[in-house]
DNA sequence: TATGAATGAGATTTCATTCAT
DNA sequence: AATGAATGAAATCTCATTCAT
């Protein structure tokens, strides 16, 4: 019945150990992760790892690289067509917001890379941060040219919304630990998007906007 | 026997451990780091460490409570006698921005902990982080009180301010690949405190207070 | 379906890897030899090998049977019919040459077989090596028995020949590395019959020779 | 009682590593050696080799070092000091028997080597070769002036040599299977140096040697 | 207090071989 | 006749930890 014959069989096999890559590194790391967990997880035997993709280096690219990419497609397919620089900002952090929900483990695995110098970032996972960068810089141009924005610079920026959006979602369970200590100081949401990222993108766009004085 | 001078000579080479381990942890994180580079780090023989302080997650530990420590001492002795709201969170900016250049080493590792959800963040640790989100819900429970502050949850600001500080701090290497790919949009001012703390500072107040409409 | 021309193709194949095989085993020996790399270098998939021939024991009996098997019939085909013992001799000399210069893998092969003690010498292989010290044990009870030559243990100065030719021939590359430490020593010719042979046949010749006591 | 306490435990662990490896390497080949075995035959544990050693090619050139060198040396010692150029040779080649003959793990390592083309070769083997084929061209050079020896390329004659004992010594146990297909050709003997370099001497010095025609 | 040596347990990687098509 | 995919078994190497001194 239509479509899906055993053709591409290996196709099938290296979605999974991606998966499977993403999960597991993003849970433990590139030294705490191992290859058994990660086959396991994919459900296939060690030596396919290395049959379909490579050594344990190999495969974390791949699998950084999957997750990456993803995220850039989705921010620049939405960041077309809104007009004003307002809009356009709310609308990346938004999106950046629901791309950390819908991939929980993209957050993990930039921290850690990010901690570590990213060196052993691959090029074209810089690539895709790069950008993203871009997008935001434009929107930033954008909006200090209409007048309602102040001049930012945009890395920092950038790492102002990830700073916040990523650790926000990404330190639940430390959270919970802290709330634990200080009760009512911490808010319990497990999801960014939505509310939290609401409130997020309303920071934001006070932080850079021009406001006249009183 | 012997007795006299001999006494400290431990104290040394613990204070030689301490700092090799925050080195090698906040470099290579808690897996990837090796108790055989610690020791050499630390001009030790690796039994010493063993000897001194215990295990390798005896030795995260110390090694993690250590700067924690010195991050919330530095914060909460600055914080004190400042008047107006505005200027205890700018202080709060620059403090962390301070600390975070003089121990350059804090960043990395607290970015591992939040992406590995904090399992292995020890008690005391948490402590440390709750002191500082209790510092600052009380500036902005004043601030709200005084009315120049919106509503904010507090641990949501503390993870803008260390989200943007930490990672842009941290980030240096991972800015200057990005800026082979992009050229002018990344600005390339190794320490944080300064001139980037001063805009992040304002980016901070802007974000929280209130505006008047025009 | 099929018939006619597709004939013959499965002994192209096996060619091909026979082929193949002897030049890996050779350059690498039994345990070096990888099953991966005898295929690609016979153009065919691993599968294919196991499918024509067998594992990879039985494709080492069978290369090493090709090559020794060559190599015994050039000698024996060619030492017939010449007269005198020295004759005979240097002629073998000289066939034992152009063969390993024809067959640049044998060489290898065989060290590789006596390092080891033969263990892995299939039976035909220990055939055609008897055929050969056959041969020669005949020469040198002939020129014995005409007064030309001493008697000399067949199978010492088959190892005589062999040890000159071989690794001669084998020797090329550690001789110039070894040149590279003692100049003028060396001498770098590449093909092994010829004057080489030429030589070598003389020194052989010379030593089973009866010389007159001046 | 006197000299030998523990201290300088490892050095004799070291020996025994060395020792095994000698063994095993000769026997199996460098891809046909495992880890495992030698660390059993040295009697101990796997790990030990890689702290007092290195890799398994560290091994292994240490190992080759360790054979190559005592040969060197060997022969340079005993070939000062002897008046005519046909006794240093032929007490070359008794010193070489013997060495073969007290290292029964010589002429299989080198064999290999010439077989793979000598690739894996240390630099400090390569010297000690060096000095072999030196001090036999010396041989060769004192006897050609001499008016005893004719004009011999010192490589090849040092293939003939190595070619006739080693091969010789090495092949016993194939000598005992072509025995077995051809009866009376092959002589038993083990042992190589005694009457076995006796004749080899022999040989080579009539090779070597200029005779008046009858 | 300090260390060289040693090791068990486990990690990554390799490889000959088989299977389904 | 041929092959891409898959794998069990085993090899090399690593590392936290302990021991004897």
């Amino acid at each position: 019945m239509g479509g899906s014959r055993d053709k591409g069989k290996g196709q099938t096999t290296i979605r999974h150990i991606l998966q499977a890559a993403v999960d597991v590194f993003s849970e433990s790391g590139f030294e705490g992760a191992r290859m058994d967990v990660i086959a396991s997880h994919a459900g296939v035997n060690k030596a396919s790892i290395y049959y379909h993709i490579g050594d344990k280096m190999a495969l974390y690219t791949a699998a950084m690289h999957r997750i990456s990419g993803q995220t850039y497609k989705n921010i620049a397919v939405r960041a077309r067509g809104l007009a004003s620089p307002e809009k356009r900002l709310a609308m990346l952090v938004h999106t950046f917001a629901e791309t950390v929900d819908a991939n929980p483990r993209m957050g993990p695995m930039m921290l850690r890379e990010v901690a570590g110098g990213g060196q052993r970032l691959p090029g074209e996972v810089i690539e895709d941060i790069a950008g993203i960068v871009g997008l935001l810089a434009q929107i930033l141009e954008d909006g200090y040219k209409a007048g309602v924005f102040r001049r930012v610079p945009p890395f920092m920026l950038y790492m102002m919304i990830i700073g916040s959006v990523v650790l926000y979602k990404t330190s639940s369970p430390v959270r919970r630990r802290v709330a634990g200590e200080y009760g009512a100081l911490v808010d319990g949401q497990e999801a960014v998007s939505g509310t939290v990222a609401q409130e997020i993108a309303r920071l934001i766009l006070n932080a850079v906007s021009i406001h006249p004085r009183a």
